[in-house]
DNA sequence: TTGAAAGCGCTAACAT
DNA sequence: ATGTTAGCGCTTTCAA
């Protein structure tokens, strides 16, 4: 015996109605008559039938799929935008196409090639950097983009953020504030706009607000990883920093870890500061001051842009910022 | 301008060849002539034409897709395998539908009519309860599911895991070792058959083969998070208990701050052993000793088993357990 | 090695 | 309120 599929065809000629008025019926279609419509239901019911997404995309050419490209799923940062923005997607009947990228321009790009294939009715990008090749292929197949806790540094393409490079320069100043001259600037990579364009630049900002001069040997630039911050603790500790503002939370246990074991204490003799408000924060000793920002949040408001832009809908706000704040916990004075 | 379309038909047009050649071109299929092969990608570059997947799936009945359900990205140790089978999957050129669960049932029920809709061609399943509203749908589908990281009670889906009540079993009987009688076992629901069923017999195994009665008292099950066990000090402190077995990181490290803010010293006043070796064991002071269990090839594994079972292929292990070890840091002597 | 043609299961005019 | 019909873009026999 084959599996023998079940189609609106069969439900139709069962039910003595047309086709269309399946299709009706399935898609919640206003325009059937009450009766007809019991009857549908029934032979759906009775003959076990199931619409076929696929076909429905390929007629409709809508796929009621989105791409979702994150570096990857076990960053805690990225997989709390991804659960706001799978939250809202279900809310609106969307599924989510997820691929880590690991951060991989080359795979990036691949990702986008199928999300292409796939039909997917809009993209969620989160990552580091935008190229010119990425773009480039975006641009050439029409399809809504939304940039989630990631910068474009041409800020051309929607997107959803908080303002950085204020946080930073907020962040910064309390440090300043509390005492401290030679603070330090740990991030990723400074090829990132993020991290280059904004944080480094709200750092600047208050060394210059303050007339403390920039020293470059303070801004280190690692893999944003636990164990690279680990690594820092000797260079630290042979040195006269006294505080760090850091990018990321994984990175700041690292220094944070790294530093209590070199026999330094935290807050007293080195304060550190992160970014993300990432549950890391609560679970280190000393728990870790940090930027505050609706990670949740920041997710849902992207997919739901994309949702506005998908349907064409007007968009006043293209490039949206939410609110932060400063969690002063235990790391800093 | 309307947006047009290049489909395989206008590359067959434009390269005076017929829809089947270039379908053959496009999907690699050996019997072409390298000429005509030539010509048709020539073409496809110049239309820049892109396969549509969807159709595609529509004709062959193959989606390349599968559909992951997972209780909540943002938990460690499911991430840690979402990671493992998305590297596996897009090796097989396989693109994965990510749904959070939640935990919930009913919206498992709901996940899954979705995956059938969308005609996925296999299913991994991580989370805590096969209930069987689920289990008689999925066998209505016919589409193969392997479990990872999760039990099912009645053992029939595929899955890879480890041998959790090994695994506590022997975790347990390093604590007695350790000179404890009052070991708490704490987990999340007991209605999940992985805490019951295979932890908490662990555990009860290890009492026995020591002699130590087995006290329900001891047992401990709550919401399986941070704050949870974090709010247990005060229980634990009224308490003659000196260890603890825990089944999950997170909670785990509530566990282990909770004590440690309440005065108790871990390890010396105080044992805590957790369950899954997350990054999480290396953030907290002390550092938590664990089982050890690799998290990313359990999602590699399984996503490598359902390969073989969306192939027909013969499997000869269709419940796979692998290896685990114990880790000792901090939190226990 | 290549082509012709019949679907895959559904939607969306358009007509009634 | 309902039916007819022409696709959607591709794969896959089958034949040549």
């Amino acid at each position: 015996m084959k599996k023998q599929t079940i189609t609106i065809y069969d439900v139709a000629r069962e039910s003595g109605v047309s086709m269309a008025t399946v299709s009706r019926v399935v898609n919640g279609n206003d325009n059937v008559k009450p009766e007809t419509k019991e009857k549908v239901l029934a032979v759906i019911e009775n003959l076990n039938y199931h619409p076929n997404a696929v076909a429905r995309g390929l007629a409709s050419k809508k796929t009621t799929t989105i791409g979702v490209i994150i570096p990857s799923v076990t960053n805690l940062f990225f997989s709390a935008l991804a659960l706001g923005i799978d939250d809202i997607a279900s809310m609106y009947d969307y599924n989510i196409i997820l691929t880590n990228s690991d951060g991989n321009e080359e795979k990036e790009l691949k990702v986008l090639e199928t999300l292409r294939s796939k039909q997917v009715d809009g993209i969620i990008y989160m990552g580091n950097k935008i190229t010119e090749d990425f773009r480039s292929m975006l641009n050439n197949m029409r399809t809504p983009m939304v940039l989630a806790g990631s910068i474009d540094h041409e800020n051309k393409i929607p997107s959803v953020n908080i303002d950085y490079k204020q946080a930073v320069f907020t962040q910064t100043c309390e440090l300043i504030n509390n005492g401290n001259k030679k603070i330090s600037f740990i991030s990723g990579s400074l090829d990132w706009p993020i991290n280059k364009n904004y944080r480094l630049a709200g750092y600047k900002q208050a060394l210059k607000k303050f007339g403390i001069e920039y020293d470059e040997s303070l801004v280190i630039s690692t893999k944003q990883d636990y164990k690279s911050g680990y690594l820092l603790s000797s260079k630290i500790k042979n040195s006269n920093i006294s505080a760090a503002v850091v990018s990321d939370d994984e990175l700041a246990a690292g220094v944070l870890n790294g530093v209590v074991d070199s026999g330094m204490r935290v807050p007293e003799d080195f304060e550190v500061a992160t970014s993300n408000d990432t549950m890391i924060t609560e679970f280190t000793r000393p728990t870790m001051s940090t930027i505050s920002q609706p990670l949740y949040d920041m997710g849902a408001v992207s997919m739901r842009l994309l949702t506005k832009l998908m349907n064409d809908d007007v968009v006043d706000d293209n490039n949206v910022l939410l609110n932060f704040s400063l969690k002063k916990r235990n790391s800093t004075k």
